[in-house]
DNA sequence: AGAATATAGTTGTATCAAGCAACCATATTG
DNA sequence: CAATATGGTTGCTTGATACAACTATATTCT
């Protein structure tokens, strides 16, 4: 049994050196490419995310993000790639492929794919399947006993998640707008006039947020906007708080951001020591509701509204202050 | 089906390049060894062959051979490997890992094997099996592949093969007498008569190589003498042509050299018109017996011999030459 | 036996990927 | 506002890879 594992070990080693050798992966340069083995990998992962920055990019090949940054540039050079400083972190830039990345990567694709091809397609495809299945498995071993290996370096657990940004960002209004109306027009059939009261509400709302008892938080990844959540503290007036633009991307539901963003605002809510927050939504969002009254939301008024076009139910919850001392 | 193939296809890559990645195979030097992946798989592959040339390191690794000659002097510079001139071909040197190589690769088997085991160990028998026969196939598919796909360089027929060599080399009295002596002693039981019998007849026929009636050819390979065959055009007289000293290490029975040997030494034989080929032999030998009937031989005589300290029963075998113009 | 050719390996030369460390600019935290 | 974290760049060094031209030895052909 250990001997077997030790013979299967022996085994596995020796076919990925044979598999490192025949990739190309020990020569300057992959065949077929010209390009070195680095610049490949990136490209095609640039290519297959459409947008990645240069420190996702170091994540992904394993690389310094010196190598990465040299490595970047180079393929700006042979234009090859574009970067676009982020608007909403100066930090970070945005990688994406030119036109003539495309045709690279085009080109790899079908160099490596026929290479794989000519390779596997003579196999059954029971063997087909089990290569695929062997290969898979293993990497995912592999990563998995690297990323318990090292808790030193450990797997961010931002990676590639999006994060929670505070306050105005460059595209907010019309990030947040467009996610509202992709959303709200495939679930329910809202248009214009629904897409128009949340850019007009947005626009009213985002110049007043230098005043400490409004705030808006926004899940952003890449420049996109993916969620919202914002605390209008006046236009209720009575010390009422005002919990608006509360939206997640679909994509992202279920990975506990909504609840993140809902709690974050809530906390804000209870240090401004507002009296209730109020919140307006819509009957048929169940998943939306359980988090409200998770959250300490009743609902409280229900009511036909027609005002987007549509005949909905428009629900109201409110929340008030936590006792102090509450858990 | 065809879209079932390119998924496959695009399934393989994506997991060859995170196997790539999670290799190190992007990285300066793999971790845990310090060493560059070449230099690596340099160390395993002389370690685990015991001594290889540096143009066999090249095919193996598939790395230009001044590359190769850069990574040996590095190597040696080190004091990982060790190299010794060829005695057979001046030509080539023998690459060996040193005591301190030696522990390299064990450091290097530990590192590896124990990244291995920690990957797939928690995974069921019947995962790992499949990981293991998934790349196997796969590498396999890959260099059936690359061999199909350039004709330009094909498989080199004598990879790893002995070679032929005609006329003395240093080492061919003590080679083939080592290898009578080890054969003969498992085989049958023979001792120090019989090699003392080998290593004088050589040392005899030998310094009569330089007459054109005489000829020996050996199976070198590394040094290493695997099997010989020679023609004593002398000792019988009367015109006869004394086939004396064939034999082929058993590693190679049934490879078809043994057969190569024995028709180069007849073909030489006809070439110098000898009238007959005498050769003995002892029964029991069949697939040599039945190697010496297939190329003109027929048994003669048998009779009991106890000269080897054995009791024994020695057949001669005879050849006439072949009438010209026949098969 | 001698000429032509092939093979094993080296060396000149050029390129350029990779990593470390120090750095800058921007963001976040407290 | 200060301290710290993060995304990315730059200076510096190392050294792996490849191509081409070369030497020395082996093999083949006639």
């Amino acid at each position: 049994m250990t001997d077997n594992l030790a013979g299967t070990i022996h085994k596995i080693r020796s076919a990925s050196r044979s598999l490192i050798r025949e990739l190309g992966f020990l020569n300057k340069t992959i065949a077929g490419t010209g390009l070195p083995g680095s610049y490949v990998h990136a490209i095609v992962e640039i290519g297959t995310t459409g947008e990645l920055t240069a420190r996702e990019l170091s994540e992904k090949l394993l690389l310094e993000k010196s190598t990465i940054s040299r490595l970047v540039r180079s393929l700006i050079e042979r234009e090859e790639i574009s970067e676009n400083r982020s608007l909403v972190d100066a930090r970070q830039k945005n990688l994406r492929l030119t036109q003539k990345g495309q045709q690279t990567l085009t080109k790899i694709n079908l160099y490596a794919a026929s290479q794989v091809r000519e390779a596997i397609s003579p196999l059954s495809l029971n063997k087909q399947q089990e290569i695929l299945t062997g290969l898979t498995d293993y990497c995912l071993a592999l990563k998995n006993s690297r990323q318990k290996n090292s808790p030193s370096a450990p797997t961010r657990i931002t990676e590639n998640l999006p994060r929670i940004r505070t306050g105005y960002l460059p595209g907010i209004i019309g990030g947040i707008t467009s996610l509202h109306a992709g959303y709200y027009s495939r679930l329910v059939g809202f248009s214009d006039t629904f897409e128009t009261a949340v850019a007009d509400g947005l626009a009213r709302f985002v110049p007043r947020l230098d005043r400490k008892q409004n705030e808006i938080w926004s899940l952003e990844h890449r420049d996109k906007f993916l969620g919202s959540i914002a605390i209008d503290g006046e236009d209720l007036g009575e010390n009422i708080a005002h919990l608006r633009w509360f939206i997640v991307d679909k994509e992202l539901h279920g990975s506990g951001l909504g609840k993140k963003l809902l709690q974050g605002a809530l906390q804000f809510c209870d240090g401004q020591n507002f009296r209730e927050t109020h919140l307006w939504t819509f009957k048929g969002l169940d998943v939306a509701r359980k988090l409200y009254e998770e959250n300490g939301f009743s609902l409280v008024e229900e009511y036909k509204g027609t005002q987007w076009g549509k005949q909905m139910i428009e629900q109201k919850f409110v929340r008030p202050l936590p006792l102090k001392g509450d858990v």
